[in-house]
RNA sequence: GCGCUCUUAGCUCAGUUGGUUAGAGCGUUCGCCUCACACGCGAAAGGUCGCAGGUUCGAAUCCUGCAGAGCGCACCA
């Protein structure tokens, strides 16, 4: 009997053991398991890659769930067989991880990205991305990820770069990136356009506005922004609407808070005619829906009253002003010129910038986009289309299913994509100006080429990430063997930034999937269900917990009974639980190794031994296909279940007197029994709970192969 | 406004897609240091499966309506 089973079970002490032998065996890299024999050269694929953390800190529960879930399906695959692939990565995070460092600057320095410039900021950002990449590859080799860490890829390294203009260059080459004026998404704080996507609503109340422009402009019109009135170029209203037949088509002059403006009313479809007076003030330069419009009219964009800094451009009384300053100047002029009819409080959603939380601010601008709607070259579908066919036709499934309809609703209803970025960290576009000429794709060779100032959007390296950690373009062996991967997963949050994107760029650059199967995770919330966040302080980091109790029981917490898609509570209490069980394993794994000191694990079993190993069987077999079936968090609950109230409740209690009893056969057979069953369970528990399990292995005396890791599944014949 | 999800034991959730007395963990109560394990063992209490209809031999599970909670998208200027 080893010492080691004579104390209670140490997860700290032995995991971070553990994990260094198996890095150190090689076997996390499927070549390697060739070489090693352990998996057949000829053996089934089955790849993942990890979607990669921000280098933006720490890792979070969310990271230490998908983990968990990652490396189960990798573990039950590579013990079945499979020659098996889980790529490692971090990804650069362009604007979040640019945020956190100016933050910091800005806070131990006082100085802004300006004062440094683009080459020192960049710098320091680097830095600070290096150190962070280290903490989190600690973090996730604390997890038990079998990663294959040779293959490790950065979403801004120079491969990946190297990925990143090409399929620019494809995309550009086809006609469906384009560059041009458009009412983009501005957030004054982060100084960038930011995407529809990085939009998030909130809402206030707001006071609306009633009010004419001039007493000699028969029609009021109502609006939140009585700012942006100086940019205004026309009235609109409904074409059916009656009360202003009379006026369409009329022209008016006036000044308006020291701004002259030109107003000529138009009709238009548009307009709600039940909401305010019925009338609107176009504002082309500053609002999407009047952008649109006044594309219809043939109206003036170019109309801008509102600066990046989000200051009023005007001369005037308004002249320099913030929005918010100018907004009262408005409303105090209007009263006091008697225009102003009306005020009212209503509710709002107003736009903020999810990164700065600032209040986005429409303008024009010359921006680099993704066309959406128009056909891709040779291929007859628009990039929408692509986006939409593998999944309505099911070779793309999405775990759980609702979220396809959720998926659908949200392409269906895209628009073009601004992927340019006014922030420095991340791939810079590739695209170079000489006077008219223009170069994209790689940077040309000669001088006096001036590379575009802008940045890619994060999500367009991210989108590529599939193919790109495989070394696309180059056509690798990597890239031959391991594409489309069979499985993404991720949180649902992420289905419209990443998912749908990646299928996008996948579908255009290789005419292919970039993944068989989408299983998407909810959300992990503390005991209350309350989100965890910095600000709450209610964060429970992954690296403790593990310390705690054990990755293993962190593991088990955050899957055990987790169904896709369903956001899930986490404490200290559910953990500790698992750590339990793990001592548990541990003392059953004791109790057998004692008592079946010299048996032999190939004894032919009596009729009742043989039943009971046969329910063990049918377990195993569901368990199998619970897996198979991305059932994981009935499959740990069904192995937790049996090990502790079938193997140690019934069995090793009613194994105690055949074993201490005289009849010699039936204590053959029992230990026998014990050990397969051991054996059995401890295999079937490795994906869950590897750190353990592995080191109960290495001490069983039916040991078949260098590592848990590496051996059989319990069960070949389990599968339909 | 459009769409999605949820409502099951005190709490957190399962219930494998209609089939015998509805399950788990935690918590609670009682009794046990029984020589694998007190990170444990034995026992017990606890549910009109949100409400109202319907389909069916049979519904927590399918359909309709209602109520409450959450989320996504769009958006009123």
């Amino acid at each position: 009997m080893l010492d080691k089973f004579l104390k209670p079970y140490d997860a700290t002490v032995t995991e971070s053991r553990v994990y260094r032998a198996w890095e150190k065996s090689g076997l996390f890299n499927p070549d390697e398991c060739v070489k090693l024999g352990v998996t057949n050269a000829n053996a089934p694929v089955y790849s993942i890659v990890l979607p990669p953390p921000n280098v933006t800190g720490r890792l979070h529960m969310g990271h230490a769930l998908m983990l968990a879930i990652e490396d189960i399906f990798i573990r039950y695959k590579r013990m079945r067989g499979f020659r098996t692939l889980w790529i490692p990565g971090t990804d650069h995070a362009a604007i979040a991880t640019q945020s956190v460092v100016e933050k910091q600057i800005k806070k131990d320095e006082g100085v802004s990205r300006h004062d440094l410039g683009r080459e020192e900021l960049l710098k320091r950002i680097e830095t600070f991305a290096a150190k962070s990449h280290d903490t989190i590859v600690s973090q996730i080799k604390t997890m038990g990820a079998s990663l294959d860490w040779s293959r490790e890829a950065f979403t801004l390294d120079e491969s990946r770069s190297h990925a990143v203009r090409t399929a620019f260059k494809q995309m550009y080459d086809a006609g469906l990136i384009y560059r041009g004026l458009r009412i983009v998404n501005w957030d004054p704080k982060g100084q960038t356009t930011i995407s529809d996507d990085e939009i998030v609503y909130e809402e206030r109340t707001a006071k609306l506005y009633t009010f004419r422009y001039a007493k000699n402009i028969p029609i009021s019109i109502a609006t939140t922004r009585p700012e942006t009135k100086v940019g205004d170029v026309a009235i609109a209203v409904h074409p059916d609407d009656t009360r202003y037949h009379a006026f369409i088509g009329k022209e008016y002059d006036t000044i308006f808070c020291d701004v002259p403006i030109h107003i000529k009313v138009i009709a238009d479809k548009e307009v709600d005619p039940n909401f305010g007076t019925g009338a609107v003030g176009l504002t082309p330069a500053h609002s999407k829906v009047d952008w649109e419009i006044a594309d219809r009219h043939e109206l003036s964009h170019e109309v801008i009253v509102i600066n990046e800094y989000a200051k009023m451009t005007v001369a005037g009384r308004l002249a320099g002003k913030k929005t918010a300053e100018a907004r009262d100047l408005v409303v105090e002029w209007l009263a006091s010129e008697n225009l102003l009819e009306k005020t009212e409080d209503i509710k709002q959603n107003i736009a903020t910038a999810e990164r700065t939380g600032g209040i986005v601010e429409p303008m024009p601008k010359l921006q680099w986009f993704i066309e959406v709607n128009k056909e891709a070259p040779g291929r007859g579908e628009t990039l929408k289309e692509l986006m939409l066919r593998p999944v309505r036709s099911g070779i793309i499934k999405i775990i759980p299913e609702h979220f396809e309809k959720t998926y659908f609703h949200w392409v269906e209803n895209l628009r073009d994509w601004c992927i340019s970025r006014q922030i420095w960290y991340g791939h810079r576009i590739p695209v170079w100006y000489r006077g008219e000429e223009i170069v994209v794709g790689e940077a040309p060779k000669d001088t006096e080429w001036v590379q575009d100032e802008d940045s890619l959007d994060t999500w367009f390296s991210s989108s590529l990430w599939t193919f790109s950690t495989l070394g696309w373009p180059d056509h690798t062996q990597d890239f031959e063997t391991y594409h489309p991967t069979d499985l993404l997963e991720t949180g649902y949050d992420i289905l419209f930034f990443w998912i749908a994107r990646m299928i996008l760029m996948t579908e255009f650059t290789l005419d292919t999937i970039p993944f068989k199967t989408v299983y998407l995770h909810g959300l992990v919330r503390d005991a209350h269900g309350r989100k965890m966040s910095k600000s709450l302080g209610n964060n429970l980091d992954p690296l403790d917990i593990a310390a705690k109790f054990g990755a293993d029981a962190a593991r088990m917490a955050l899957v055990a009974g987790n169904t896709p898609g369903t956001d899930m509570r986490i404490s200290e209490e559910k953990v500790k639980g698992y750590k339990h069980f793990a001592n548990k394993i541990w003392n059953i794994a004791r109790f057998i190794l004692e008592n079946t000191g010299g048996a032999t694990p190939t004894a032919s079993l009596t009729q009742g031994d043989a039943a009971i190993r046969s329910v063990f069987e049918a377990l195993a077999r569901e368990v199998t296909m619970d897996i198979e079936k991305y059932r994981v968090y009935l499959a740990a609950e069904k192995i937790y279940h049996y090990a502790w109230h079938e193997l140690a409740d019934k069995i090793i209690e009613e194994s105690k007197p055949i074993l201490t009893g005289n009849d010699a056969a039936a204590k053959v057979s029992r230990q026998a029994l014990l050990l397969s069953l051991l054996d059995r369970t401890l295999r079937l528990l490795h994906p869950f709970m590897p750190f353990l399990t592995e080191e109960i292995y290495q001490s069983m005396p039916t040991k078949d192969a260098p590592f848990l890791m590496v051996a059989k599944w319990p069960i070949m014949d389990a599968l339909e």
